[in-house]
DNA sequence: CTGAAAGCGCTTACAG
DNA sequence: CTGAAAGCGCTTACAG
């Protein structure tokens, strides 16, 4: 039995609709739309006329699966409210807009399982290509990756097993900041951590490797809170950190939100900065220039992160493989008052 | 001629080939995976088992195409590194996700003319609705609005002429931070503006409006510039203002950026705030609590403007009206302790 | 330069 | 509880 067709809003108007009004065929209105160089310029310009006039706007559904394109991309995300992915959000986006592609971003909140779900659920879309936070993905979730084998490229991070990434040594990084504080002569140096993420704790390792390269003492001086960063939640760990370790001398926080928490509460709390403790943090913020001291930090290629990754995935996308899977962007000590 | 079918990645398996291989008919495969409860309990999980042993993935467009919907929202925000829109975009992701919709975010970047043409292009995925911000797009914006006729609402402010927004007044907020520092003794109160998009210009309006009421001279001591708002140009000025002005008060800060660039500067230049100088902000973004002195600002409700503008939207879509076109979710001075 | 036919991968009614 | 047919709105080859 013959289909109904189903009411349409007045709206919709469709290619056949402007093709009847034209009084040619639906795949000449397609091509004067697609490709104008195609149509004689009399028809065409009747047909652009008609479709200006009846208010066309052809359904991407239907030209993409005619097509047997998405021209979309996945960004698998932890966080929307986090600067540190919001930056790196703006430079796919300067990248894979005017390249024409459609970017779905999708919101894991930190969580491994979450992340599974929603990649499942986007393949639906049938992205060209995913751009997925760090490196620790599931083993369910590398399958599902490796199954589809889509063009995927990392972010914020570095692989050496050969997964296309874009970013820097979370480890170095720590690293390179806990040498400094050890170099600037603290000695009893903590780490404050919160969230625990894969990022978090790598930079965590480099904290550790420095103390013990110099030969410092490690032990109670590592703090975490499994708790979301936040400034309130800078200012509470230093409190807890003092309570602990009265003698310690500097406090490296895994980012600049604690770090500017703990700046504020040092201050309240009579605290002589960089004088009695030194309070460093990490990713340099906006706000980090302008804290009383001004924050020693570590400065992270965010925004370049965002653009060179959705190169590389472009590059992949048309098939042409980068000339190395994984792109190095290095980091900046930013030298400034606290520490 | 019949079309030759073109080569398809392996992975992409189809609804037709789960059902061959399990020896049904296409039909009754998409039933067990859209209304299992239709399909005999024996048959149904036969066919779960070849859909996950094939990786079977449904087509979401092929699926939306023929259901006639798109799930789709369209999201036009004028930044996407600015912190007020981001929180906005959390409440909508709460409320949108979680009922199955994909957003589609557009970023204006501030600019009447990229919201058109992100309207138009995006109009191509055939949006469930859109949310807009602000009130002010160009004619042709809301033209294009209007003779589609989609579902709209839009954010961060308030409209009088019926048209649907979720939001609270950007010229009463600043009135009455305006008023309060009016109340609390001080004569010269210049504003201090960047970017100057429809919201910052309203704000403006709440601060002449205060003046001009409590019978204060506003001459001089109004301070634009277009640039994009940061600390940094909240530092720069702050001393324009003081080089105009040496005379004046306090500073209203259209947003906590410039506020807190402004704070900094002050005490870089050693001027005691509040006690010489007093200077507020608009927002309450996480470290305005941070600052020293605290700065005082108003908190807009950023993510509750998301949330209910989403379950607005939602109504719309669902064809029932909201109770009322206009939701005030209002604002909240918060005094600290820099005005 | 233009068009008739087939197909993209799915779902909607209807029938049985 | 299951299926054959038609259709969603577009584009891809081919022919002329």
């Amino acid at each position: 039995m013959p289909r109904k067709p189903r009411p349409r809003p007045a709206t919709h108007v469709t290619l056949a609709e402007v093709a009847q009004a034209t009084g040619v065929s639906a795949i000449t209105v397609s091509r004067a739309l697609n490709t104008p160089a195609l149509v004689a310029e009399a028809l065409r310009e009747r047909i652009l006329q008609a479709v200006e006039q009846m208010g066309y706007v052809p359904n991407r559904q239907a030209r993409l699966l005619a097509a047997a394109r998405s021209q979309t991309v996945l960004v698998l995300i932890p966080s929307l409210t986090n600067t540190v992915f919001i930056d790196v959000l703006a430079g796919i986006d300067a990248v894979l807009g005017p390249a024409g592609y459609q970017i779905l971003i999708a919101n894991t909140h930190y969580s491994a399982d979450e992340e599974l779900r929603l990649l499942r659920s986007h393949l639906e879309f049938k992205p060209d290509g995913i751009l997925v936070s760090g490196l620790a993905q599931s083993p369910d979730c590398r399958a599902w990756l490796d199954r589809h084998g889509l063009p995927t490229v990392h972010l914020m991070d570095l692989a050496d097993d050969g997964r296309h990434c874009v970013g820097f040594s979370q480890l170095a990084a720590g690293r390179a900041l806990a040498d400094h504080l050890v170099a600037s002569g603290r000695r009893r140096i903590a780490f404050m951590a919160a969230q625990l993420d894969e990022r978090t704790l790598k930079r965590a390792d480099g904290w550790l490797a420095a103390l013990t390269a110099a030969g410092l003492d490690v032990a109670g001086l590592r703090f975490d809170d499994p708790a979301p960063s936040s400034m309130a939640l800078g200012a509470a760990m230093l409190d807890r950190i003092l309570d602990a370790r009265p003698d310690c001398d500097a406090v490296f926080c895994c980012n600049d939100d604690l770090a500017i928490g703990a700046l504020a509460r040092a201050r309240q709390r009579g605290i002589d900065v960089p004088g009695r403790l030194a309070i460093a943090g990490f990713n340099d913020l906006q706000p980090a220039a302008w804290t009383a001291p001004a924050l020693t930090t570590v400065a992270t290629p965010r925004e370049r992160v965002g653009l060179e990754a959705a190169r590389m995935l472009l590059d992949l996308i048309a098939g042409q493989p980068p000339a190395a899977p994984c792109v190095d962007l290095g980091f900046e000590l930013k030298l400034r008052d606290s520490a």
